[in-house]
DNA sequence: CCGGATTACCTAACGGCGTTAGGTAGCGTG
DNA sequence: CACGCTACCTAACGCCGTTAGGTAATCCGG
Protein backbone atom coordinates (compact mmCIF):
# COMPACT_ATOMS: atom_id res chain seq x y z
CA UNK A 1 0.00 0.00 0.00
CA UNK A 2 1.95 2.93 -1.19
CA UNK A 3 1.53 5.85 0.96
CA UNK A 4 2.60 9.70 -0.62
CA UNK A 5 5.59 10.72 1.33
CA UNK A 6 8.06 13.32 0.28
CA UNK A 7 5.04 16.18 -1.53
CA UNK A 8 7.54 18.73 -1.91
CA UNK A 9 9.08 16.82 -5.33
CA UNK A 10 5.55 16.77 -7.00
CA UNK A 11 5.31 20.41 -6.95
CA UNK A 12 8.65 20.70 -8.53
CA UNK A 13 8.17 17.88 -11.24
CA UNK A 14 4.83 19.76 -12.08
CA UNK A 15 6.95 23.10 -12.29
CA UNK A 16 9.77 21.68 -14.79
CA UNK A 17 6.71 20.57 -16.93
CA UNK A 18 4.95 23.14 -17.00
CA UNK A 19 8.16 24.98 -18.54
CA UNK A 20 8.65 22.27 -20.68
CA UNK A 21 5.26 22.63 -22.23
CA UNK A 22 5.82 26.54 -22.50
CA UNK A 23 8.95 25.72 -24.81
CA UNK A 24 7.31 22.93 -27.13
CA UNK A 25 3.87 24.90 -27.57
CA UNK A 26 6.69 27.52 -28.77
CA UNK A 27 8.00 25.66 -30.79
CA UNK A 28 4.92 24.55 -32.41
CA UNK A 29 3.79 28.22 -32.60
CA UNK A 30 6.94 28.43 -34.69
CA UNK A 31 6.27 25.35 -37.17
CA UNK A 32 2.45 25.89 -37.38
CA UNK A 33 3.66 29.53 -38.72
CA UNK A 34 6.65 28.30 -40.75
CA UNK A 35 4.72 24.62 -42.38
CA UNK A 36 1.25 25.46 -42.13
CA UNK A 37 -0.99 24.76 -38.85
CA UNK A 38 -1.07 20.75 -40.22
CA UNK A 39 2.63 20.92 -41.79
CA UNK A 40 4.20 19.22 -39.50
CA UNK A 41 5.04 16.24 -37.59
CA UNK A 42 5.64 15.43 -33.68
CA UNK A 43 9.36 14.24 -34.79
CA UNK A 44 9.83 17.78 -36.17
CA UNK A 45 8.54 19.00 -33.11
CA UNK A 46 10.39 16.83 -30.72
CA UNK A 47 13.55 17.89 -32.94
CA UNK A 48 13.14 21.33 -32.50
CA UNK A 49 12.96 21.15 -29.07
CA UNK A 50 15.90 18.43 -28.62
CA UNK A 51 13.68 15.34 -28.17
CA UNK A 52 12.16 12.45 -30.27
CA UNK A 53 8.71 11.90 -30.93
CA UNK A 54 7.23 9.84 -28.23
CA UNK A 55 8.85 12.01 -25.25
CA UNK A 56 6.39 14.64 -25.78
CA UNK A 57 3.91 12.23 -24.64
CA UNK A 58 5.50 12.77 -21.32
CA UNK A 59 4.33 16.59 -21.41
CA UNK A 60 0.99 15.92 -23.77
CA UNK A 61 -1.27 13.48 -24.15
CA UNK A 62 -1.64 13.73 -27.97
CA UNK A 63 -1.13 15.89 -31.12
CA UNK A 64 -5.07 16.93 -30.60
CA UNK A 65 -3.81 18.02 -26.94
CA UNK A 66 -0.94 20.08 -28.72
CA UNK A 67 -3.88 21.52 -30.61
CA UNK A 68 -5.70 22.41 -27.76
CA UNK A 69 -3.24 24.19 -25.53
CA UNK A 70 -2.63 26.39 -28.89
CA UNK A 71 -6.17 27.36 -29.29
CA UNK A 72 -6.14 28.20 -25.80
CA UNK A 73 -3.25 30.25 -26.13
CA UNK A 74 -4.04 32.01 -29.15
CA UNK A 75 -8.07 33.01 -27.79
CA UNK A 76 -5.80 34.62 -24.67
CA UNK A 77 -3.49 36.43 -27.05
CA UNK A 78 -6.66 37.63 -29.20
CA UNK A 79 -7.90 38.55 -25.76
CA UNK A 80 -5.13 40.03 -24.19
CA UNK A 81 -4.78 42.18 -27.90
CA UNK A 82 -8.69 43.17 -27.73
CA UNK A 83 -8.72 44.58 -23.81
CA UNK A 84 -5.92 46.51 -24.33
CA UNK A 85 -7.09 48.02 -27.16
CA UNK A 86 -10.60 48.85 -25.96
CA UNK A 87 -9.09 50.42 -22.91
CA UNK A 88 -7.34 52.87 -24.73
CA UNK A 89 -10.10 54.08 -26.67
CA UNK A 90 -12.08 56.85 -25.71
CA UNK A 91 -15.43 56.95 -27.69
CA UNK A 92 -17.33 53.95 -28.48
CA UNK A 93 -17.11 54.50 -32.08
CA UNK A 94 -13.23 54.62 -31.36
CA UNK A 95 -13.34 51.34 -29.71
CA UNK A 96 -15.19 49.59 -31.89
CA UNK A 97 -13.24 50.84 -34.82
CA UNK A 98 -9.83 50.30 -33.03
CA UNK A 99 -10.88 46.76 -32.07
CA UNK A 100 -12.07 45.89 -35.15
CA UNK A 101 -8.50 46.64 -36.58
CA UNK A 102 -6.82 44.83 -34.13
CA UNK A 103 -9.03 41.52 -34.60
CA UNK A 104 -7.94 41.69 -38.66
CA UNK A 105 -4.53 43.04 -38.02
CA UNK A 106 -4.27 39.78 -34.98
CA UNK A 107 -5.51 37.33 -37.32
CA UNK A 108 -3.11 38.12 -40.68
CA UNK A 109 -0.22 38.41 -38.79
CA UNK A 110 -0.33 34.59 -38.46
CA UNK A 111 -2.89 32.70 -40.75
CA UNK A 112 -2.21 29.52 -38.94
CA UNK A 113 -3.44 30.65 -35.99
CA UNK A 114 -6.78 32.03 -37.55
CA UNK A 115 -7.14 28.71 -39.26
CA UNK A 116 -6.72 27.22 -35.69
CA UNK A 117 -8.80 29.75 -34.18
CA UNK A 118 -11.94 30.49 -36.49
CA UNK A 119 -11.77 27.41 -39.34
CA UNK A 120 -12.50 23.92 -38.16
CA UNK A 121 -9.38 22.63 -40.28
CA UNK A 122 -8.65 19.56 -38.58
CA UNK A 123 -11.41 16.95 -38.37
CA UNK A 124 -9.91 15.03 -35.47
CA UNK A 125 -9.66 18.76 -32.97
CA UNK A 126 -12.27 19.42 -31.39
CA UNK A 127 -11.41 21.75 -28.60
CA UNK A 128 -11.91 21.25 -25.08
CA UNK A 129 -14.38 22.81 -22.86
CA UNK A 130 -12.22 25.32 -21.14
CA UNK A 131 -10.48 25.93 -24.79
CA UNK A 132 -14.17 26.50 -26.33
CA UNK A 133 -15.19 29.11 -23.34
CA UNK A 134 -12.18 31.14 -24.12
CA UNK A 135 -13.43 31.57 -27.76
CA UNK A 136 -16.89 32.04 -26.84
CA UNK A 137 -15.52 35.27 -24.41
CA UNK A 138 -13.78 36.81 -28.17
CA UNK A 139 -17.22 36.69 -29.54
CA UNK A 140 -19.06 38.01 -26.20
CA UNK A 141 -16.17 40.97 -26.06
CA UNK A 142 -16.94 42.03 -29.74
CA UNK A 143 -20.80 41.67 -28.76
CA UNK A 144 -20.24 44.07 -25.85
CA UNK A 145 -18.62 46.87 -28.03
CA UNK A 146 -21.30 46.90 -30.25
CA UNK A 147 -23.98 47.11 -27.23
CA UNK A 148 -21.82 50.25 -25.95
CA UNK A 149 -22.76 51.96 -29.46
CA UNK A 150 -26.56 50.92 -28.71
CA UNK A 151 -26.79 47.50 -31.44
CA UNK A 152 -28.00 45.44 -29.03
CA UNK A 153 -29.21 43.58 -32.17
CA UNK A 154 -27.50 39.62 -32.10
CA UNK A 155 -28.04 39.63 -35.72
CA UNK A 156 -26.04 42.56 -36.23
CA UNK A 157 -23.13 41.14 -33.71
CA UNK A 158 -22.86 38.19 -36.03
CA UNK A 159 -23.07 40.16 -39.17
CA UNK A 160 -19.80 41.48 -37.95
CA UNK A 161 -17.76 38.89 -36.88
CA UNK A 162 -18.45 37.03 -40.40
CA UNK A 163 -17.37 39.96 -41.99
CA UNK A 164 -14.07 40.59 -39.64
CA UNK A 165 -13.53 37.01 -39.69
CA UNK A 166 -14.12 36.84 -43.77
CA UNK A 167 -11.76 39.43 -44.36
CA UNK A 168 -9.19 37.79 -42.63
CA UNK A 169 -9.64 34.65 -43.99
CA UNK A 170 -9.92 36.01 -47.95
CA UNK A 171 -6.30 37.66 -46.98
CA UNK A 172 -4.48 34.48 -45.68
CA UNK A 173 -6.14 32.23 -48.28
CA UNK A 174 -5.77 34.77 -51.33
CA UNK A 175 -2.72 36.69 -50.64
CA UNK A 176 -1.37 35.61 -47.47
CA UNK A 177 1.18 38.54 -46.21
CA UNK A 178 -0.74 41.06 -48.56
CA UNK A 179 -3.40 43.60 -47.46
CA UNK A 180 -5.68 43.82 -50.35
CA UNK A 181 -8.57 42.88 -47.71
CA UNK A 182 -7.06 43.75 -44.68
CA UNK A 183 -7.04 47.21 -45.09
CA UNK A 184 -10.66 47.45 -45.85
CA UNK A 185 -11.19 47.12 -42.41
CA UNK A 186 -12.17 50.71 -41.34
CA UNK A 187 -14.10 50.97 -44.49
CA UNK A 188 -15.91 47.73 -43.69
CA UNK A 189 -16.31 49.37 -39.76
CA UNK A 190 -17.46 52.50 -41.32
CA UNK A 191 -20.20 51.27 -43.54
CA UNK A 192 -21.60 48.64 -40.74
CA UNK A 193 -21.51 51.48 -38.04
CA UNK A 194 -23.65 53.71 -40.57
CA UNK A 195 -26.40 51.26 -41.78
CA UNK A 196 -27.09 49.62 -37.84
CA UNK A 197 -27.01 52.45 -36.09
CA UNK A 198 -28.83 54.40 -39.06
CA UNK A 199 -31.43 52.45 -38.41
CA UNK A 200 -32.23 52.95 -34.73
CA UNK A 201 -30.68 56.30 -33.45
CA UNK A 202 -31.68 58.88 -35.94
CA UNK A 203 -35.17 58.20 -35.57
CA UNK A 204 -35.56 59.95 -31.78
CA UNK A 205 -38.60 57.33 -30.75
CA UNK A 206 -38.71 54.09 -30.14
CA UNK B 1 10.36 1.28 -83.59
CA UNK B 2 6.55 0.69 -82.06
CA UNK B 3 4.68 2.67 -84.58
CA UNK B 4 0.87 3.71 -83.41
CA UNK B 5 -1.63 1.07 -84.62
CA UNK B 6 -5.10 0.49 -83.84
CA UNK B 7 -6.24 3.47 -82.98
CA UNK B 8 -9.95 3.14 -82.31
CA UNK B 9 -9.32 1.35 -78.84
CA UNK B 10 -6.94 3.88 -77.36
CA UNK B 11 -10.45 6.24 -77.77
CA UNK B 12 -12.61 4.02 -75.84
CA UNK B 13 -10.45 3.09 -73.50
CA UNK B 14 -9.91 7.10 -72.58
CA UNK B 15 -13.86 6.83 -72.57
CA UNK B 16 -13.71 4.39 -69.95
CA UNK B 17 -11.35 6.27 -67.92
CA UNK B 18 -13.56 9.52 -67.81
CA UNK B 19 -16.12 7.17 -66.54
CA UNK B 20 -14.24 5.68 -63.56
CA UNK B 21 -12.29 9.40 -63.15
CA UNK B 22 -16.13 10.01 -62.59
CA UNK B 23 -17.35 8.02 -60.41
CA UNK B 24 -14.06 8.10 -58.14
CA UNK B 25 -14.97 11.91 -58.02
CA UNK B 26 -18.26 10.84 -57.04
CA UNK B 27 -17.81 8.53 -54.14
CA UNK B 28 -14.61 11.38 -52.68
CA UNK B 29 -17.32 14.18 -52.64
CA UNK B 30 -19.57 11.55 -50.63
CA UNK B 31 -16.66 10.69 -48.23
CA UNK B 32 -15.93 14.95 -47.82
CA UNK B 33 -19.11 15.22 -46.95
CA UNK B 34 -19.52 12.57 -44.80
CA UNK B 35 -16.11 12.78 -42.80
CA UNK B 36 -14.68 16.31 -43.62
CA UNK B 37 -12.65 16.97 -46.31
CA UNK B 38 -9.67 15.49 -45.00
CA UNK B 39 -11.11 13.08 -43.18
CA UNK B 40 -10.70 9.84 -45.90
CA UNK B 41 -8.16 8.09 -47.22
CA UNK B 42 -7.32 6.42 -50.45
CA UNK B 43 -8.06 2.71 -49.11
CA UNK B 44 -11.78 4.33 -47.72
CA UNK B 45 -12.06 6.06 -51.73
CA UNK B 46 -10.78 2.55 -53.36
CA UNK B 47 -13.20 0.35 -51.30
CA UNK B 48 -16.34 2.88 -52.17
CA UNK B 49 -15.67 1.64 -55.77
CA UNK B 50 -14.74 -1.36 -55.23
CA UNK B 51 -10.86 -1.15 -55.78
CA UNK B 52 -7.75 -1.24 -53.52
CA UNK B 53 -5.63 1.93 -52.92
CA UNK B 54 -3.17 1.48 -55.23
CA UNK B 55 -5.34 1.24 -58.35
CA UNK B 56 -7.13 4.83 -57.72
CA UNK B 57 -3.14 5.99 -59.26
CA UNK B 58 -4.41 4.14 -62.56
CA UNK B 59 -7.09 7.47 -62.62
CA UNK B 60 -5.41 10.06 -60.83
CA UNK B 61 -1.53 10.86 -60.05
CA UNK B 62 -2.16 11.61 -56.45
CA UNK B 63 -4.64 12.34 -53.72
CA UNK B 64 -4.03 15.62 -54.48
CA UNK B 65 -4.50 15.53 -58.13
CA UNK B 66 -8.31 14.26 -56.81
CA UNK B 67 -8.39 17.42 -54.67
CA UNK B 68 -7.63 19.59 -57.98
CA UNK B 69 -10.59 17.99 -59.81
CA UNK B 70 -12.81 18.41 -56.56
CA UNK B 71 -11.85 21.64 -56.66
CA UNK B 72 -12.23 22.02 -60.37
CA UNK B 73 -15.65 20.47 -60.46
CA UNK B 74 -17.00 22.68 -57.33
CA UNK B 75 -16.07 25.38 -59.18
CA UNK B 76 -17.77 24.91 -61.92
CA UNK B 77 -21.05 23.82 -60.31
CA UNK B 78 -20.64 27.11 -58.65
CA UNK B 79 -20.67 29.02 -61.69
CA UNK B 80 -23.53 27.36 -63.25
CA UNK B 81 -25.67 28.01 -60.32
CA UNK B 82 -24.79 31.78 -60.42
CA UNK B 83 -24.83 31.96 -63.93
CA UNK B 84 -28.48 30.34 -63.74
CA UNK B 85 -29.56 32.51 -61.00
CA UNK B 86 -27.83 35.94 -62.43
CA UNK B 87 -29.75 35.02 -65.97
CA UNK B 88 -33.29 34.80 -63.90
CA UNK B 89 -33.29 38.26 -62.29
CA UNK B 90 -34.64 41.18 -63.67
CA UNK B 91 -32.84 43.65 -62.76
CA UNK B 92 -29.28 44.45 -61.74
CA UNK B 93 -30.61 44.77 -57.83
CA UNK B 94 -32.44 41.66 -58.06
CA UNK B 95 -29.50 39.72 -59.89
CA UNK B 96 -26.75 40.80 -56.77
CA UNK B 97 -29.61 39.96 -54.11
CA UNK B 98 -30.25 36.56 -55.36
CA UNK B 99 -26.66 35.81 -56.26
CA UNK B 100 -25.28 36.60 -53.00
CA UNK B 101 -27.77 34.15 -51.70
CA UNK B 102 -26.92 31.96 -54.29
CA UNK B 103 -23.44 32.03 -53.28
CA UNK B 104 -24.30 31.31 -49.29
CA UNK B 105 -26.87 28.48 -49.91
CA UNK B 106 -24.14 26.89 -52.22
CA UNK B 107 -21.52 27.35 -49.73
CA UNK B 108 -23.05 25.64 -46.35
CA UNK B 109 -24.88 22.98 -48.34
CA UNK B 110 -21.77 21.24 -48.28
CA UNK B 111 -18.91 22.45 -45.67
CA UNK B 112 -16.14 20.60 -47.32
CA UNK B 113 -16.27 21.49 -50.51
CA UNK B 114 -16.33 25.40 -49.19
CA UNK B 115 -13.28 24.86 -47.48
CA UNK B 116 -11.25 23.20 -50.50
CA UNK B 117 -12.48 26.41 -52.88
CA UNK B 118 -12.15 28.89 -50.65
CA UNK B 119 -9.86 28.26 -47.59
CA UNK B 120 -6.35 26.94 -48.00
CA UNK B 121 -7.12 23.68 -45.31
CA UNK B 122 -4.73 21.36 -47.52
CA UNK B 123 -1.01 22.15 -46.91
CA UNK B 124 0.28 19.99 -49.68
CA UNK B 125 -2.50 20.98 -52.03
CA UNK B 126 -2.51 23.48 -54.05
CA UNK B 127 -4.93 24.27 -57.24
CA UNK B 128 -3.47 23.67 -60.65
CA UNK B 129 -3.27 26.51 -63.32
CA UNK B 130 -6.89 25.53 -64.95
CA UNK B 131 -8.44 24.80 -62.04
CA UNK B 132 -7.05 28.28 -60.19
CA UNK B 133 -8.55 30.04 -63.67
CA UNK B 134 -11.87 28.84 -62.98
CA UNK B 135 -11.81 30.23 -58.97
CA UNK B 136 -10.81 33.68 -60.65
CA UNK B 137 -13.74 33.39 -63.64
CA UNK B 138 -16.02 33.27 -59.51
CA UNK B 139 -15.02 36.20 -58.48
CA UNK B 140 -14.98 38.22 -62.10
CA UNK B 141 -18.82 36.95 -62.26
CA UNK B 142 -19.49 38.90 -58.64
CA UNK B 143 -17.35 41.71 -59.62
CA UNK B 144 -19.66 41.85 -62.94
CA UNK B 145 -22.37 41.53 -61.06
CA UNK B 146 -21.88 44.69 -58.86
CA UNK B 147 -20.42 46.40 -61.83
CA UNK B 148 -24.04 46.63 -63.37
CA UNK B 149 -25.39 47.68 -60.34
CA UNK B 150 -23.01 50.82 -61.13
CA UNK B 151 -20.28 49.47 -58.43
CA UNK B 152 -17.10 49.99 -60.46
CA UNK B 153 -14.91 49.69 -56.90
CA UNK B 154 -12.88 46.73 -56.52
CA UNK B 155 -12.44 47.60 -53.16
CA UNK B 156 -16.09 46.91 -52.85
CA UNK B 157 -16.08 44.07 -54.64
CA UNK B 158 -13.26 42.57 -52.20
CA UNK B 159 -15.10 43.93 -49.79
CA UNK B 160 -18.39 41.88 -50.76
CA UNK B 161 -16.56 38.61 -51.58
CA UNK B 162 -15.30 38.74 -47.77
CA UNK B 163 -18.60 39.42 -46.60
CA UNK B 164 -20.27 36.48 -48.12
CA UNK B 165 -17.34 33.96 -47.71
CA UNK B 166 -17.17 35.08 -43.77
CA UNK B 167 -20.83 34.46 -43.84
CA UNK B 168 -20.66 30.78 -44.84
CA UNK B 169 -17.63 30.31 -43.17
CA UNK B 170 -19.18 31.09 -39.73
CA UNK B 171 -22.15 28.97 -40.43
CA UNK B 172 -19.93 25.96 -41.21
CA UNK B 173 -17.62 26.33 -38.55
CA UNK B 174 -19.89 27.17 -35.90
CA UNK B 175 -23.07 25.63 -36.38
CA UNK B 176 -23.41 23.57 -38.83
CA UNK B 177 -26.47 22.46 -40.68
CA UNK B 178 -27.81 25.42 -38.87
CA UNK B 179 -29.02 29.24 -40.21
CA UNK B 180 -27.69 31.72 -37.53
CA UNK B 181 -24.76 33.08 -40.26
CA UNK B 182 -26.94 32.11 -43.51
CA UNK B 183 -30.35 33.61 -43.16
CA UNK B 184 -28.20 37.39 -42.47
CA UNK B 185 -27.22 37.14 -46.37
CA UNK B 186 -30.35 39.53 -47.31
CA UNK B 187 -29.82 42.05 -44.59
CA UNK B 188 -25.85 42.19 -45.74
CA UNK B 189 -26.85 42.60 -49.21
CA UNK B 190 -29.20 45.50 -47.95
CA UNK B 191 -26.55 47.31 -46.11
CA UNK B 192 -23.94 46.77 -48.53
CA UNK B 193 -25.65 48.13 -51.33
CA UNK B 194 -27.20 51.13 -48.86
CA UNK B 195 -23.61 52.23 -48.36
CA UNK B 196 -21.58 51.50 -51.49
CA UNK B 197 -24.40 53.12 -53.88
CA UNK B 198 -25.51 55.69 -52.09
CA UNK B 199 -21.88 57.01 -51.74
CA UNK B 200 -21.70 58.14 -55.69
CA UNK B 201 -25.03 57.71 -57.21
CA UNK B 202 -27.66 60.33 -54.88
CA UNK B 203 -25.02 62.52 -55.71
CA UNK B 204 -25.60 63.57 -59.66
CA UNK B 205 -22.22 65.56 -59.97
CA UNK B 206 -18.87 63.54 -61.36
C1' DC C 1 27.52 9.22 1.45
C1' DC C 2 24.59 5.40 0.14
C1' DG C 3 20.59 3.13 -2.02
C1' DG C 4 16.20 2.99 -3.70
C1' DA C 5 12.63 5.65 -6.01
C1' DT C 6 11.62 8.80 -9.47
C1' DT C 7 12.43 11.39 -13.59
C1' DA C 8 13.28 12.11 -18.33
C1' DC C 9 14.52 10.48 -21.84
C1' DC C 10 15.44 6.56 -25.28
C1' DT C 11 14.62 2.51 -28.88
C1' DA C 12 11.43 -0.80 -30.85
C1' DA C 13 7.29 -1.65 -32.65
C1' DC C 14 2.19 -1.25 -34.24
C1' DG C 15 -1.23 -0.12 -37.54
C1' DG C 16 -2.33 3.07 -41.05
C1' DC C 17 -1.13 6.57 -44.40
C1' DG C 18 0.22 7.96 -49.48
C1' DT C 19 2.88 6.04 -52.95
C1' DT C 20 5.82 2.90 -56.05
C1' DA C 21 7.13 -1.49 -58.10
C1' DG C 22 6.13 -5.53 -60.10
C1' DG C 23 3.08 -9.31 -61.25
C1' DT C 24 -1.12 -11.50 -63.37
C1' DA C 25 -5.80 -12.78 -64.86
C1' DG C 26 -8.86 -11.69 -68.65
C1' DC C 27 -10.41 -9.30 -72.55
C1' DG C 28 -10.14 -7.64 -77.58
C1' DT C 29 -8.31 -8.00 -81.73
C1' DG C 30 -5.21 -9.57 -85.98
C1' DC D 1 -5.32 -19.13 -81.56
C1' DA D 2 -1.82 -16.04 -79.80
C1' DC D 3 -0.48 -11.68 -78.66
C1' DG D 4 -0.79 -7.22 -76.30
C1' DC D 5 -2.99 -4.42 -73.54
C1' DT D 6 -6.01 -3.34 -69.80
C1' DA D 7 -7.28 -3.24 -65.14
C1' DC D 8 -6.64 -4.75 -61.42
C1' DC D 9 -3.86 -7.12 -57.59
C1' DT D 10 -0.12 -7.92 -53.67
C1' DA D 11 4.18 -6.48 -51.54
C1' DA D 12 6.81 -3.10 -49.93
C1' DC D 13 8.81 1.67 -48.72
C1' DG D 14 9.13 5.54 -45.70
C1' DC D 15 6.56 8.40 -42.74
C1' DC D 16 2.84 9.27 -39.53
C1' DG D 17 0.75 9.27 -34.56
C1' DT D 18 0.96 6.38 -30.75
C1' DT D 19 2.14 2.63 -27.20
C1' DA D 20 5.28 -0.39 -24.65
C1' DG D 21 9.20 -1.19 -22.34
C1' DG D 22 13.90 -0.18 -21.02
C1' DT D 23 17.74 2.71 -19.02
C1' DA D 24 20.87 6.29 -17.60
C1' DA D 25 20.81 10.33 -14.54
C1' DT D 26 18.98 12.63 -10.58
C1' DC D 27 16.91 13.30 -6.19
C1' DC D 28 16.44 12.56 -1.30
C1' DG D 29 15.79 10.28 3.31
C1' DG D 30 18.59 7.54 6.38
Amino acid sequence: MPRQQRRPPAARVEERHRGARGQILNAAWQLAAERGLTGWSLSELGAAVGMRAPSLYVYFASKDAIYDELFAQGCRDLLGVLRQVIAQGTTPAERFREGSRAFVEFAVAHPARLQLLFLRVIPSFIPSEGSYALAIEITQLLTDNLRQLGVTDDAAADLWTATLTGLATQQVSNEPGGRRWARLVDRASAAFLATTTQAHSPTPEE
